[in-house]
DNA sequence: AATGAATGAGTATTCATTCAT
DNA sequence: AATGAATGAATACTCATTCAT
């Protein structure tokens, strides 16, 4: 609406910007930052070098922003978590949905996320740690909390709580495929109650 | 008596290779395969690149050989796990323990190894992959033992479960330093207690 | 119109590519393929190695390009006196011709042709190699019929007197140069009377 | 017989020295001198680079030995040639039928002479150009004395003779093999009656 | 006589980036 | 907005040779 299909010759940037930003996010998600080069990038966006640093600053410019995008969805659900639930327990199942959810989504992004983030350097490392750093807060929170209320066992200090569970999702990127016998619906519920419950019988 | 403890200079080949895998070590989990050059690498351990290769194919033959001694250690450890314990409850826990215990002795392996092992190709990639796969099937085998047993809540999936609690242990090394107020002791007992009794107040 | 006739300076790339392929010929004919590097290839063209690859895939493809050069011009002199004489004598004779000449203009191509065509591999080879072959293919024509016309003696084996001649030929190129008291016309008649006459006075 | 079978242990010093020419032979004419690296002409004999630093200068050392070692079978054949037989005609007859057997049984030294000469640098080029030249100077002589007699037509001049003659011997060792269909005796006959008798019919 | 460790200079090729057009 | 030519530094790896043993 705001951006009228306006007349244009054969140049549209916007869909230039894009073709390359999908290229790289196909290409770090499979052969890693380093492994990638920007003759891989152009090519897989069917453009030329010129072209590439017409819209970016450098190979990292692109890597930043693919990390934002997935900053920005994560953060943005996160929000939409604490808006909508209340109690301790029910936040932290949700994030785990959140999670299992995201990978499906955004599996790429959360590839590079978790295995290329080394390579941002400067100012942009630290913009991203701060963001990441900030999720992880928000999880301490919710658990703090919830040891507060009586709901969670208090000789788990949060740190350990907060860790176990930031690596129980994180590693899902790892491992699961949607359409292999389980729905992401499934994994989410039995890592909660995994979780939640511990894995010992009552 | 016949290999006598010399020690010093430029005529000690074993010292020589040791120097080499360390630096490689140092380098490979501070800065990741890619981002380190064999310039870096035989820098760090004061000799040539004609030495490096003298001991060495390649500087993917360093990466595999750095897997290989991890995943020595770790197929050991869960040897002598399993032949000393018989319930899968202690199993479990104790494979918790020997996770952060690795963490804090071989620390840089660890990082390798779940950083780089994307740099491994061919015959070296499905050599390392097919000993990870052992473990992954070992713990399967507890769980399932454990929920055999009644031990074990079945309602939670044998994948979910080893998933879950291998990304818990993997991630230890992102976050855990001996040294900050937790020793390795604590760290594995709540890890422990979160994965078995879970999080929620009994 | 379109190409306006820019001579100068720094933008120019098929500039770039003949200086590049120029200095390719000069030292590959004076060092050998292999004893040449890179590093001397662009320092005699004044360029970069970077400028180097941009235009060529390899040292090999400069190579393959070079003796494409020569296969070419020889393929339209062969294709030339095949139309323009009829008699195998004239044509026989006119090839000879062809060699001393090609020696002299083509010296350099000459010297590569015959000392580093091994140094082709694959593909590369094999398209040299037919086209070599085709122009053998040709001279035996000639003979076969020179010697069912009845003009050539018979009890020389085509194979013999072709490889006789080709070896004569090629030869050439590691003795002669013009200006020093023999023209190439003399030479190319005074090989002709010897293959054709034969040294023993009548 | 002046060299008894002397009493040795595992070292056999003659031997060693053997196993490295020969696997210098094989590879130069195989690849190259300049693609036969140190690594395999010792891997070729089955020693190590150290023993071939005890035998030998250096690379080019070995191939100066190839050289020479051809150079002084040539000469001696030459030699006999020149004593055994009186007449320019039967010598040059002679020479040509001593080329075609050279090739047979000296092939990968007839290789090695006329396709890595260049690789020989300093004295070691000079030594073997000279005794090369002297083989032409000696083949000129047969010729002139044939003019001189009247045998020979004097509308060639020497030097076209001589090249052409040498040519065509020298080529043979690209094409001909033994055992497939022609005997050295028929190659040698056949191109002894080219280049005296001449291709065209009488 | 021979080994095997080590050197240091050299190899072809690739890289992210810049810039004239 | 985009091309394609060019840079210059870096890449992993190989070389012939030397030398302590």
């Amino acid at each position: 609406m705001s951006k009228p299909a306006k007349s244009r010759g054969s140049y549209d940037p916007e869909r230039t910007r894009q073709l390359l930003v999908d290229s790289a996010i196909k290409l770090f998600s499979e052969r890693g930052f380093s492994g990638t080069s920007m003759q891989d990038i152009v090519a897989g966006a069917g453009v030329t070098k010129g072209a590439f640093y017409h819209h970016f600053e450098s190979k990292e410019d692109v890597l930043k922003l693919i990390h934002d995008q997935f900053l920005e969805a994560q953060a943005q659900e996160m929000e939409r978590i604490l808006a909508e639930f209340s109690s301790p327990v029910d936040q932290l199942r949700e994030t785990i949905k959140m999670s299992v959810r995201g990978v499906v989504e955004y599996r790429e992004h959360v590839a590079i996320f978790f295995q290329e983030r080394r390579n941002l350097t400067g100012e942009r490392a630290q913009q991203v740690r701060a963001r990441r750093d900030e999720v992880d807060r928000q999880i301490a929170d919710i658990i703090r909390r919830g040891q507060d209320s009586g709901d969670f066992d208090s000789r788990i200090s949060v740190p350990v709580a907060v860790y176990g569970w930031v690596g129980m999702s994180a590693w899902v990127y790892t491992w699961f495929r949607p359409g292999l016998g389980m729905t992401a619906e499934d994994v989410a519920n039995q890592l909660a109650m995994l979780v939640l419950d511990g894995l010992l019988a009552k």
